[in-house]
DNA sequence: TGGTTATAATTGTCTTGCTTATTATAAGCT
DNA sequence: AGCTTATAATAAGCAAGACAATTATAACCA
C-alpha cells in the first residue's frame, strides 16, 4: 500500500478540531447544565421563538428524530416547552421560558472565548478565508450526487 | 442580545463539515459493513500491527474506552483479534486478520474519491492552506490551560 | 516483604448523531 | 364523501464520543 500522509489527513484533523471544539465547550459549560448542542438549539429558538419542530431541525440542519430528543432533555430541565398548534395538530410548537436568558449570557460568552482561543494567532484574513473555504466545502458536500439518500 | 452571524460561526460550519464527510463516508462503506472510525482503527493498525489497546487510544486521540468499543465491534465482525501480552497480563495487543486487506483498498478508495469531492475547486495552495489552519487550530485547542481536565 | 501507587482494560451511563418504522393528522383528488 | 398521499412527531435501535468507576496486574519504595 502506498504511503500517504496520516498526519495531513484533512478530513481527521477536522473531525479533531470539530471534536476538540465541542469537548472543551461542554466541559465548560457543564457547571451550567448545558451542552453545545443544546446551547445552539436555544440560541435558535432566541431569535425566533415558537417555530415548529420540523422548522427548527431544518435550520440547525439536524434529523427530526435527534432535535427530538434534544428538546425532550431541554424541556425535562425547563429551557423551553412544547405547545400544541392549534391549526394543526399534528404539529408542536418550541417556546423558550424566562431562565433560559441569564444562561444564555454566560453561554455566548463561553462560545466566544473559544473561539478567540481557537483562533488565535491567525489574522483576519486567514480567518475569513478558513470560513470561506468551509463553506465551499459545505456546498460541495450538500450538492453530492445523493445515491441512496432519496427516500423512492 | 447583539446581532451575530450565525451563519458565519466557523465552529458550526467545521461541525457540518465534519458531519457530512462522516455521514458521507459511512453511506458509501455500508456495503462494506465498516464505518469511518473502524476503517480509521484499521488504517492504523496495517501500519502498526500487535499495538497494546492504550497506545493505539493515545495514536487515535481517543479515549480508551470509546476504542475499547470500537475494537469489541470490529473483532465480533472477525477483522481483527486481540491477543494477550506475554509479558504483562494487563496488556492486550490488537491484531488484524487476513479478511482485511481486500476492504482496505475499497475503504482507500472510498476516503480519497471524498476527499476530492469535497475538495473540488479549491487549488493546491489553498488545500496546504486549510490544512495549515487547521493544525494551527488543533494546536492551540490542544494547549488550553487544563482546568478540570487533569485527573490529579 | 508488603503496602501504596500507577497503569491496562473493561463496564456503566450519558449525549448526540443517524436510519427506519409507526402513529396521527392534513391535504389533495376523484 | 372517501381514498391516497404527504407531513409532523415520536419510538426503536445502533454507533461513537465522553466521563467515572471497577478490576486486575505491575511497579515502586521503605
Amino acid at each position: 500500500m502506498e504511503r500517504e500522509n496520516l498526519d495531513r489527513n484533512f478530513g481527521f484533523i477536522l473531525n479533531d478540531v470539530s471534536r476538540l471544539m465541542r469537548t472543551t465547550f461542554d466541559r465548560r459549560a457543564k457547571s451550567i447544565g448545558l451542552t453545545r448542542s443544546q446551547w445552539w438549539v436555544l440560541t435558535h429558538l432566541y431569535r425566533r421563538d415558537g417555530l415548529v419542530q420540523a422548522e427548527l431541525a431544518e435550520i440547525l440542519e439536524i434529523e427530526r428524530p435527534t432535535l427530538g430528543r434534544l428538546l425532550d432533555r431541554l424541556e425535562a430541565k425547563g429551557w423551553l416547552r412544547r405547545e400544541p398548534d392549534p391549526n394543526d395538530r399534528r404539529v408542536k410548537r418550541v417556546y423558550l421560558t424566562d431562565e433560559v436568558k441569564p444562561a444564555m449570557k454566560s453561554l455566548r460568552r463561553i462560545a466566544a472565548d473559544l473561539r478567540q482561543q481557537a483562533l488565535d494567532g491567525l489574522n483576519e484574513k486567514e480567518r475569513e478565508h478558513l470560513v470561506d473555504i468551509l463553506i465551499h466545502m459545505k456546498t460541495n458536500l450538500l450538492n453530492l450526487p445523493v445515491t441512496d439518500k432519496n427516500k423512492t
